[in-house]
DNA sequence: GGTTAGGCTTCG
């Protein structure tokens, strides 16, 4: 049984929990003793008739423990307005509450023991599994295999409605636990299915890696007796050969007609059609073979729509129908997937969709994941804590540190103004790329010398080439912009907000926590043998807490910005805060006020006026930047895109400006952008398809753009005529181009 | 109170 304990005077509405009677019916739990004198909570349970109301006239509701459900205890201290005491009571208290009985509460019974009709709690070696799929039914469903020392081969079937529920198996010779299944006869042998109470866990089967839990369970049950079956069972299959010699095939060992699991990142997918989807998909190793060719429109493909010709090498596209085109709805580029039952399919003559006129060349290997769930066909989403996916990274870097430091050479030699245009340049290639107007306006297009010398009206259509760009660097061109004040500023560098993160963290003033909070701890991992974990204080909102969204958003006390940029992998919005005046406040507004993965927001210094309530989240609001930042009362800053390009014609050159719809101009919005490399080198090798460095005017392809003008002041107080490309953006022939050239 | 699936490639 799981206990969170509790401090904070708030708490959610007890009148009618406090006298409703809770069956304890999982084994062993037996807190009710520790928490008889306090107000509790209790989530995760599950309502239902007094069976023995009528004997006894008690209350004619139970709450019936089910799953993963927790009980919050609310010490109503005396102390509780003295913030210090506070702090004190609930370490003492945290201790009490979470010790566990020292008997292991739960018996496993062999897989050579299992009797019909039982409901057992079982540990097995995964010789056979298949992805949740969807069944007919209302759940989803998990088929799997598993074996044990008795050597009984045991098919599993796991029915439940939400996906966090299932098996986290990433690969054969994996360990699940599984707590309440029910045997029954079928086909003459014996199985198991999952019944009510039913958890599972699931552990790495490799000998000698951590004993880590995979379970949506926030308090899994694990004792040291867990441990040795877990070590046990590693080596016994170890010894049976039952733990696959690799996880996944690379691409570079891709073979013709052959079916594999593949461990890649997603960098940008596309629906091709009702059934298909296109995934498209690195590992760092390059395909000894041509790759197929699929084209799809830039405006609906999530993620970036080009990468440089480097990157593109190694990139393959996955064609995945039915069930799996469904299931990739769900995934985001950056995601790190295994795929199971890829099929490397040669010589593929035609590709659906837009495409479906373009014959392949002959010697492609088209990556197919065909529909249905045959092999175990089907992929997941891995945790980036995965051994395979760190190692993924660690190839995945190399990679992107070789190509920037190309990038670099290039623009070093132009910073040096060194003409030259080798015979095979590589800007010939990607002289592909264009730009188109896509605005409805009823306009001529006209020469810039004639748009300058009758500037008639506010919109103009123009056909350019892109003779320079400003700034050169990236992300001197990313800039934080209040709508609201039109504030424009520059995105902080890291030294900076590093620094504010460590001033905020010095000294401990003593503080009593906004009323809506609950208090407690969090541990962030150290990121090497040399720096060990830290406990970190956290306050999270009671009422998330009280609806088990406590992951949804999280009030951060004393870490480091490196500290922060960690944790927020776990959740999904970190506010970073500092204690002062007795109470708790903000971080300083030049640091981020919300970290959401990878993304930072900003608030504006001028429109901002912080305080630190509860966000408002009722029924079925959702969390996001905006219901943190009108809770916070600041003013979020949008990551806009800044650049000036100087365009030419025959007749004359213009400066404009790119910036309000530098997002549709580029396919990215500039959020992104500010939180990707990917991103990033997409960007960077579009402008130099444009304008290739190095390269003769006549390379540069012609953009077909509309200018809008209107009046600014300049530096000088002089009101001008300003262009900002607007309603434009890039497209490119080909996005993902075969190479004739295998390496 | 209780369905669904019950491995076993391949349309694209």
């Amino acid at each position: 049984m799981p206990v969170l304990e509790w401090a904070g005077p708030g708490s959610p509405d007890q009148a009618h929990l406090s006298r409703i009677p809770i069956a304890f019916i999982s084994t062993g739990a037996n807190c009710a003793n520790k928490i008889i004198k306090d107000v509790v909570a209790a989530s995760g349970f599950t309502v239902g008739k007094s069976p023995t109301v009528q004997k006894d006239k008690l209350h004619p509701f139970n709450l019936l423990l089910s799953g993963d459900a927790c009980i919050y205890v609310f010490r109503q201290t005396p102390s509780a307005s003295r913030p210090s005491a506070v702090i004190k009571e609930s370490s003492r208290l945290s201790k009490q509450v979470f010790k566990r009985p020292k008997t292991p509460k739960y018996t496993y019974v062999k897989l050579g023991d299992l009797k019909p009709k039982c409901v057992v709690n079982v540990y097995g070696v995964v010789v056979f599994f298949k992805q949740p799929f969807k069944s007919r039914g209302t759940d989803f469903c998990s088929t799997l295999k598993i074996t044990d020392q008795s050597n009984q081969n045991i098919s599993c079937t796991i029915f439940c409605e939400k996906l966090e529920d299932h098996p986290k198996i990433f690969q054969n010779g994996d360990i699940v636990r599984m707590h309440r299944v029910k045997t029954q006869f079928y086909n003459g042998s014996i199985m198991l299915v999952n019944t009510h109470g039913f958890s599972v866990v699931t552990f790495d089967g490799t000998v000698g890696a951590d004993v880590e839990p995979r379970t949506s369970s926030r308090f899994p049950n694990l004792e040291q007796e867990d441990r040795r079956t877990v070590e046990q069972l590693r080596s016994w299959a170890a010894s049976e050969g039952l733990l696959p010699a690799v996880p996944s095939i690379p691409l570079s060992d891709a073979q013709p007609k052959a079916y594999f699991n593949l461990t890649c990142q997603l960098l940008a997918k596309a629906p091709v059609d009702s059934t298909c989807t296109l995934l498209r998909v690195w590992d760092g190793t390059r395909c000894p073979w041509s790759l197929l060719n699929v084209i799809v429109e830039p405006d609906v493909m999530e993620g970036p729509s080009m990468f440089s010709k480097e990157r593109e090498k190694l990139i393959a596209n996955i064609l995945v129908y039915d069930n799996h085109a469904e299931f990739a709805r769900q995934l985001k580029p950056g995601d790190f997937l295994r795929i199971y039952n890829l099929r490397a399919i040669p010589g593929s003559k035609k590709v659906p969709g837009l495409a479906g006129s373009q014959s392949a060349e002959e010697d492609h290997l088209a990556f197919h994941l065909h529909g249905g769930t045959a092999y175990g066909r089907g992929m997941r989403v891995l945790p980036e804590s995965s051994p395979d996916v760190q190692q993924l990274k660690r190839v995945i870097e190399g990679f992107l540190e070789r190509e920037d430091e190309e990038i670099d050479e290039v623009n070093d030699s132009e910073l040096l103004e060194i003409a030259c245009t080798p015979p095979e340049s590589p800007s010939v290639e990607a002289a592909k790329c264009s730009a188109e107007r896509r605005c409805s306006h009823d306009v001529q297009p006209e020469t810039l010398a004639d748009l300058k010398q009758r500037d008639r009206g506010r919109v103009h259509h123009v056909r350019v080439q892109l003779s320079s760009y400003e700034p050169h660097r990236l992300h001197q061109a990313l800039k934080l912009y209040c709508s609201k004040c039109t504030l424009m500023q520059e995105i902080p560098d890291d030294e900076v907000v590093a620094s504010l993160f460590s001033e905020a963290s010095k000294g401990s003033e003593s503080f009593s926590p906004p009323a809506w909070t609950a208090s407690g701890s969090v541990e962030v991992p150290g990121d090497s043998l040399a720096s060990p974990n830290r406990t970190l204080h956290v306050h999270l909102s009671s009422q998330l807490v009280y609806e088990r969204k406590s992951r949804e958003l999280m009030f951060l006390m004393g870490s480091t910005l490196e500290e922060t940029c960690r944790l927020a992998a776990g959740y999904r919005h970190i506010v970073p805060v500092r204690s002062r005046g007795g109470g708790l406040e903000l971080l300083d507004l030049t640091a981020p006020f919300l970290f959401r993965g990878r993304k930072r927001y900003y608030g504006c210094k001028r429109c901002s006026q912080p305080t630190l309530k509860e966000p408002n989240v009722e029924g079925d609001a959702v969390m996001d930047k905006k219901v943190v930042a009108e809770a916070l009362g600041v003013q979020l800053m949008q990551s806009v895109l800044l650049m000036k390009l100087e365009l030419r014609d025959a007749t004359d050159t213009l400066e404009a400006f790119l910036w309000r719809d530098a997002e549709l101009f580029f396919s990215l919005s500039p959020e992104d952008v500010a939180a990707s490399q990917e991103a990033q080198n997409s960007i960077r090798f579009a402008l130099e398809s444009l304008c290739p460095p190095g390269g003769s005017v006549g390379q540069r392809p012609w953009l077909d753009l509309c200018l809008v003008a209107y009046e600014a002041e300049d530096d000088g107080g002089q009101r001008r005529t300003c262009y900002q490309v607007c309603h434009s953006t890039i497209t490119r022939a080909t996005l993902a181009r075969s190479d004739p050239d295998p390496a």
